[in-house]
DNA sequence: CGGCCCGGTGAGAGCGCTCTCTGTCAGGGC
DNA sequence: GCCCTGACAGAGAGCGCTCTCACCGGGCCG
């Protein structure tokens, strides 16, 4: 009963139709010069017989796949602690669908699975691939770009790639730093902290690099490293309201940090915003509406991430393996972020 | 340069090895009845030419494609707010991977694109589907099993196909919200109210049947009904002081309405747990554990319920079309949950 | 009016693999 | 010594599609 009914062929749809195989083809890709007759005579016929491409047969000639790998290294961490990753993918699937391309998800469990990823690629079975890969030491980038398979990066990857030019999508993580910053020296705060992302991943490394840009001269004891995570923050904030209890503003890496530093600072009977201002980083929902304050922060656009690194890809393969373009073809793409103002700064 | 050197066939690693294709062949697909010495041989060609078998020419004859589609109804529902898209699909991806299994993610968007799901299911490009469906009235799933594709569900469907079992993983939503209610009628509380999730889901109906299930003769007045989202558990704690003032403990559907509920408690004076207990359901972490006081919530354990599915899915298909064991497969399996005791009760 | 060109069509050769079927050789029973 | 058997290896026929090339006829140029 639940037999699959053999699935009908090119063969099948051109003796219904009264042609040859050639010509069914033409008109399944896209009927140029055909008559129009018979288009319409082929068109029916498909439509009859409910005929579907075999795409394994197609693949077979083409060597083309319609298929991107997404990427996604080491899951464990902040990546799947927020929504952040499947706004990313959304938007990656929404551009790959409007391309006829379908989406192959690689999680990669630990180093030994950087192996089966590699592989993965390198076999072929994909025409491209959408890499993430957060720590700057991961090996992951260098294997993909080993595979020979045209490659767009989410975030800046901490890799200069040996002399090809390394396609990314980023946000404006500086900037934004710096306009979250402005934001709290324009309240007239003199002491403004920074609690720092993990520093082994660009994205913190940027943000702290836009803090600095604008507290040139900043108090060292007023940069104080976490992780990202609440727990991170909690512990950063006491630090700092240990060694600079005058501090009358914060900016965390993340909402999760300013989160952290939020509670701390309650504990410590600190008015928000009213004796430390607090901008945090990400706009991630669940958490930056929900805190107490709400929180100020910096969102950056990311289902619009992923539609990008899809665009920038799908362009590449278009025009066949990205030959001496180089020059011209712009590395890394960087998207703008926004302040937006809550009750914490 | 970037040009790809042509990709080693079977027959090059046959004349290489000085056997024929088919022995070759052999050897890659487990080596079976060839003597060691030719199989040594081969594993030393292969190894040296880089061989990585064709997976459309393989799939062309075998009619397998050792790939399995993902498909997500609606991402702009609440899936997509929270990490447990990510956790179920993390399992999903380590037992395909365990497997040798691709994962292929559909993504719907709108209506619209069911047909392009049913078109690409039917199409046979994959062995399989995991689908996650959230509304009764979801036309995915009916859709998805005309397409005569193995598939099992996330989350009970609201559906019961048509005669055909309907093979599905879901979290104890029912046995978790006794133990929830349990828990506060534990403490001593005697009004306790439900805030529903949105009705038109199952999990939601299922936690109501629970809550239900232990306060039989509830006042009809303290189960008001809200939709998974922190602004609905909002309007709904307001309702429920409003006409049950005397309201002693909550019961939220998820810990987001939770979170909400916390919120108008909190500013309307009633001091958490010690005036009124809250509980919530799923134990979202960056939620639960950020709340003032942090929740004590529903655990389910969603990575392995991914796990589940594609195992239950692989299995399945190892043994061809399911066919006439309709009887002896679990239609549907349910995976326990546990209370995780916080602050809020 | 003959040769040419050109749009439209069909024939056929693979793409790289699997799998059946045939062939071979060694050993054992009679 | 002959035949049968069993264990391996190889030959070859496709899987369903694309794509090149040959072919055919009609309009056009000279």
């Amino acid at each position: 009963m639940t037999d699959t009914a053999p699935r009908p062929t090119l063969e099948a749809v051109a003796a219904r139709a009264g042609v040859s195989r050639a010509t069914v083809s033409r008109v399944v890709n896209g009927g140029d010069g055909v008559r129009d007759v018979l288009v319409e005579r082929v068109r029916k016929a498909v439509e009859e017989l409910g005929y579907v491409p075999n795409q394994a047969a197609r693949s077979l000639v083409t060597r083309r796949h319609d298929a991107v790998a997404v990427v996604v290294a080491e899951p464990e961490t902040r990546v799947f602690a927020d929504p952040f990753f499947a706004l990313q993918l959304r938007g990656i699937s929404k551009e790959l669908t409007a391309h006829d391309n379908q989406l192959v998800l690689l999680l990669t469990e630990g180093r030994d699975d950087h192996a089966r990823v590699g592989r993965y690629l390198a076999g072929g079975h994909v025409d491209g691939a959408l890499v993430f890969s957060l720590h700057l030491d991961d090996p992951l980038p260098e294997l993909v770009q080993r595979a020979g398979v045209p490659t767009v990066f989410g975030g800046r990857p901490g890799w200069s790639g040996d002399g090809r030019n390394v396609v990314y999508v980023d946000s404006d993580n500086r900037g934004g730093a710096r306009d979250a910053v402005r934001h709290l020296a324009g309240l007239g705060r003199t002491r403004i902290a920074h609690i720092t992302g993990a520093l082994d991943q660009t994205s913190a490394v940027d943000r702290l690099d836009g803090y600095r840009d604008v507290v040139a001269d900043a108090d060292p004891r007023l940069i104080a490293e976490a992780d990202f995570t609440p727990a991170g923050g909690e512990r950063a904030m006491r630090r700092l309201l240990d060694r600079c209890p005058d501090v009358d503003a914060v900016f965390a890496a993340n909402d999760l940090t300013a989160a952290g530093a939020l509670r701390v600072l309650r504990e410590a009977g600190r008015r928000v915003p009213d004796d430390v201002a607090v901008v945090g980083f990400d706009d991630m929902l669940p958490v930056a509406e929900q805190t107490d304050p709400p929180l100020t922060t910096v969102r950056q656009d990311i289902e619009e991430m992923g539609r990008l690194m899809a665009r920038l890809l799908l362009r590449d393969l278009d025009r066949g393996t990205s030959h001496e373009d180089a020059a011209g073809a712009p590395a890394g793409v960087v998207l703008p972020t926004t302040l937006v103002r809550r009750a914490s700064a």
